[in-house]
DNA sequence: TTTTTAACATATCAAATGGTATGTTGTCAA
DNA sequence: TTGACAACATACCATTTGATATGTTAAAAA
């Protein structure tokens, strides 16, 4: 019974989850400070007393909800496997598998907005390249890591690689979207296997490509 | 002193370029009927004899230029190579350097319009898929001639290395785009150029990766 | 030359848009 | 207990939106 009926914190992560899931299906432009209050259990008067303008709520999804969903699922996960190869792999075969039907068609809701947005408004887009570019360095770093560790011929570019990583996963979502069909992501995951495979130091513990 | 006042086609064809420029950058949702009409020497009216809605002129536009574009673009150069590896790099190569600041900004038109639009119109994502489809098999049937004539490996799955080059070639754009950097066009150029290297049969006329 | 048609232009509209001005009331410090 | 303020709600607004109704006039057919 302590619930408060009034709490800043609160409201304002209420209005940002449900402007992210409206964003996120319909995109930015095509979602009205009106769809998103009618979401939420409040008003417009509520919604501009948190964010100044529209956009200011975009900035704020991509500076938190979205920075946040790339550390949650892709960067952190990795920091659990030694072997990098072995950790984008397993960790992009588990995003596949848990992709329900509306995350095919939706896609991947980073891209979607860099897509859309960042060349309409500099702003967003510096916002969203500010998460993209962690991406990368996480994943570069990672591969450095796992370099010294033996896991990464010594030929390869870990920074070249993380690009081309990173590429693959926003590029697996964008096909699968573009097609409307799973089947694609698995085969795009192969593809992504065997290109690691090449640049794999340790030949050792996978088994063989079906 | 021919010039007629009045002629469908070519108003219609105006209407659509200077929709094609704005919708590419400002996004579907992002431009109004008065906006395309302001960068045309017709008028509201004209615009709506000539397509019934905004919705029909996007679908005109994934129709006929996203697929026009894609033909010229992308598949009807690779005809003049016999191995597909090489003519896919070249190809890709060609387009990276003709990127302007322009491009870099505003990305691929058809891969902007698929993460905007497919899953918000569901009419507009069958038009934009039939697109990429025609694209992945066009590539693929490149790939099975040149993999008859031993450009490729036989191992090699086309329609799976088709699906792959499509994806790396909008993932160029998408990341190109999000980092605002031309120089990771040609680092993922290169590991494409490495993949390729990989499945390539005869192992031939190219010169060794830096 | 006249008629007819369709390729446009002009004027207007209802709905939706982002945003504001002005209330109302929970909540906490004093 | 009370006063003050901030967390909301209500009502409203100018502008923009996609679209229509109704003109006007080139131009092909008769």
């Amino acid at each position: 019974m302590s619930k408060r009926t009034r709490n800043l914190e609160k409201t304002r992560a209420h209005i940002m989850e449900a402007a992210f899931i409206q964003i996120y299906r319909n995109g930015f432009q095509g979602v009205s400070v009106a769809d998103i209050v009618e979401k939420t259990n409040v008003t417009k008067g509520a919604f501009f007393h948190h964010f100044p303008t529209k956009q200011a709520l975009g900035y704020a999804i991509a500076d938190e909800t979205l920075r946040e969903m790339v550390l949650d699922r892709w960067i952190r996960p990795l920091a659990a496997y030694r072997n990098p190869v072995r950790g984008i792999l397993k960790q992009l075969r588990k995003i596949i598998e848990a992709t329900t039907e509306e995350t095919l068609v939706f896609g991947c809701p980073l891209n979607n907005l860099i897509q859309e947005m960042s060349a309409v408004d500099p702003i967003f887009g510096e916002k969203l390249r500010s998460v993209m570019g962690m991406w990368v360095d996480e994943v570069e770093k990672h591969l450095r890591k796992g370099q010294s560790g033996g896991y990464l011929m010594q030929t390869v570019n870990p920074r070249q690689l993380a690009e081309f990583v990173v590429m693959v996963h926003e590029g697996v979502f964008g096909m699968a979207k573009s097609l409307k069909d799973k089947k694609v992501m698995w085969s795009l995951y192969d593809s992504l296997k065997e290109h690691l495979s090449y640049v794999s130091g340790k030949s050792g513990d996978r088994k063989k490509s079906g």
